[in-house]
DNA sequence: TTCTTACGTAAGCAATCGCTTACACTAAAT
DNA sequence: ATTTAGTGTAAGCGATTGCTTACGTAAGAA
């Protein structure tokens, strides 16, 4: 979870992520899509991608066409919108730390 | 939004912030929740987590009192959330290019 | 004043990142 | 069989990250 966070917190990468979103795309046409970077840079961002699970890729001929894991996006979403409201949830947390805060003073 | 996104990619600063989600909280207390890590590494988390603006720190006498930035916390949520229904379609190019230049403006 | 507490910060280090250039490979076309 | 198109990968480099130790500093206590 932590390796896709990481992932999206890169613009390329969400951008990448963006153009595969609803359809599959040849890794040329992403790398096309970046100016002023090199198709082996976006090569290796899809790298990155692959391996937080955001994307699926399928051989055809000589292409690679990469799509987007909607599942694994959903997955990190979800993951997000727990935390977001997990925070008032977890006020137990820092009831439990105020309490040893309390305990060290007074020990 | 890319500085708040990357502070928030790390656990360890997911947790800072989930302790003072809702009450401040002084250093020290924060980095004591904390096992194998330094005073030290904690402050600096706490001063990633400051420059991205999801924190807010008081003083008073010779503590530092942190509790975040709900507000920050909210648009980042915000803007994830138009990320991942933002990629359905193209037509939402020109909207997405608009908040990421004010995103720009904003750091 | 002289501690002591609570904290930031500088310095340094190993690891990782994002990028480029150069090369390797695979499938198709010739 | 040779070439070409599409793509990953290795190597290397400067920048950044996360951490530790060591030091600096502001505010209260003694």
């Amino acid at each position: 979870m932590d390796t896709a966070l990481k992932a999206i917190a890169d613009p390329k990468r969400r951008e990448i992520l963006r153009l595969v979103w609803s359809s599959e795309m040849p890794a040329t046409d992403i790398a096309s899509h970046f100016d002023g970077v090199t198709r082996s840079a976006i090569s290796q961002h899809l790298g990155v991608l692959r391996q937080a699970n955001l994307i699926r890729e399928r051989r055809v001929g000589t292409r690679r066409l990469y799509i987007a894991n909607v599942d694994e996006m959903a997955r990190l979403r979800t993951f997000l919108d727990h935390y977001w409201s997990g925070g008032l949830g977890r006020l137990k947390t820092a009831a439990e730390a105020a309490q040893r805060k309390k305990d060290n003073e007074d020990g």
